[in-house]
DNA sequence: AGACAAGCCTGTACGC
DNA sequence: TGCGTACAGGCTTGTC
């Protein structure tokens, strides 16, 4: 699923072959991918522009359009971006389709904006009306890479939350980036348990978070992110990523740890969603 | 056939 | 009263 270093992966490849180009044509194939606005307002508000950058924050991709308007995408769980040769069969779930002018440099390309389950969204927005088009936006929380997290700030947001660290992680209004994957891995690599009360969190524990936080989210960027056996996340070119390698307790229930030897359990909080963790280097006894 | 996985929103219930 | 928190349900579909 593509998260903070996922999407980091993929802008990157947005800045490196997609930023500075123009798009001279645009198809959508499903309302669904467009629903926050319009076919319309998507095929009008591309048409014509030329992508100025590449940012991300948190989960999200914004393009910044020289027309002032800013493309705001989110893979959600099954989205992908693929650049591919004009013409090119495309795949099933194919939703939009944005043609790219050929420049000295590189040939007739096109965007695709591939998604299966149709969670993902496409919305060109005005950056002036933010708050009213896309709130979400505006709510979110302090990316760990772009924002320059410091220890001093993660203790302020820890600061009288009696949630459980694991929730708080994935709540995106607090910290944007992380999901289910790298909330596991994180709290293994600061050996603290997902139950925990963020509260109760001595300043040690918080360095060591706010430590693997950060060494894990560059690793998985370095890595070019995490790619899973259903290969749902793929980079800009289609290419995997090579984190997955290096997951300590995430998909690894029921096998050793790879620090002491015990069995990595997998348990299922709220929401259902699935939470790996090592009894011994993470023990609960100070919940 | 049915459960499951995911991110994130909404609605409801509860406790401080 | 109001907020923070937990949790269920909804959205979707390929895979097990």
């Amino acid at each position: 699923m593509p998260e903070l270093p996922e999407v980091e992966t993929v802008r990157r490849g947005l800045a490196a072959r997609v930023v500075g180009r123009r798009i001279d044509h645009v198809a959508v194939g499903r309302e669904r991918a467009v629903r926050r606005t319009s076919v319309r307002a998507v095929v009008d508000g591309l048409t014509g522009t030329t992508i100025l950058a590449a940012c991300r924050r948190g989960k999200y991709l914004l393009l910044p359009l020289d027309s002032g308007d800013t493309v705001m995408i989110h893979l959600r769980m099954s989205g992908q971006l693929l650049l591919a040769p004009s013409g090119a069969a495309r795949p099933a779930h194919t939703h939009v389709v944005a043609s790219l002018a050929p420049t000295t440099r590189r040939p007739a390309e096109e965007l695709w904006f591939v998604d299966p389950r149709t969670f993902g969204e496409v919305v060109v927005f005005d950056p002036d009306r933010a708050a009213v088009e896309v709130p979400e936006l505006v709510a979110l929380g302090i990316d760990p890479l772009v924002d320059g997290l410091d220890v001093a700030m993660l203790t302020r947001l820890f600061a009288d939350r009696r949630t459980r660290i694991k929730s708080l992680l994935l709540d995106q209004h607090v910290i944007a980036g992380i999901g289910n994957i790298y909330a596991d891995e994180i709290l293994h690599r600061a050996r603290i348990h997902p139950d925990r009360e963020a509260r109760s969190l001595r300043r040690p524990q918080i360095a060591a978070v706010h430590a693997a936080m950060k060494g894990i989210l560059e690793d998985s960027v370095r890595a070019g992110g995490s790619t899973l056996g259903d290969r749902q996340y793929v980079d800009l070119m289609g290419a995997g990523g090579s984190y997955q390698d290096d997951h300590r307790v995430y998909g690894r229930a029921g096998q050793r740890c790879l620090t002491c030897a015990r069995g990595i359990v997998r348990r299922t909080i709220a929401g259902g969603r699935s939470t790996h963790h090592c009894p011994v280097c993470q023990r609960a006894a100070t919940l």
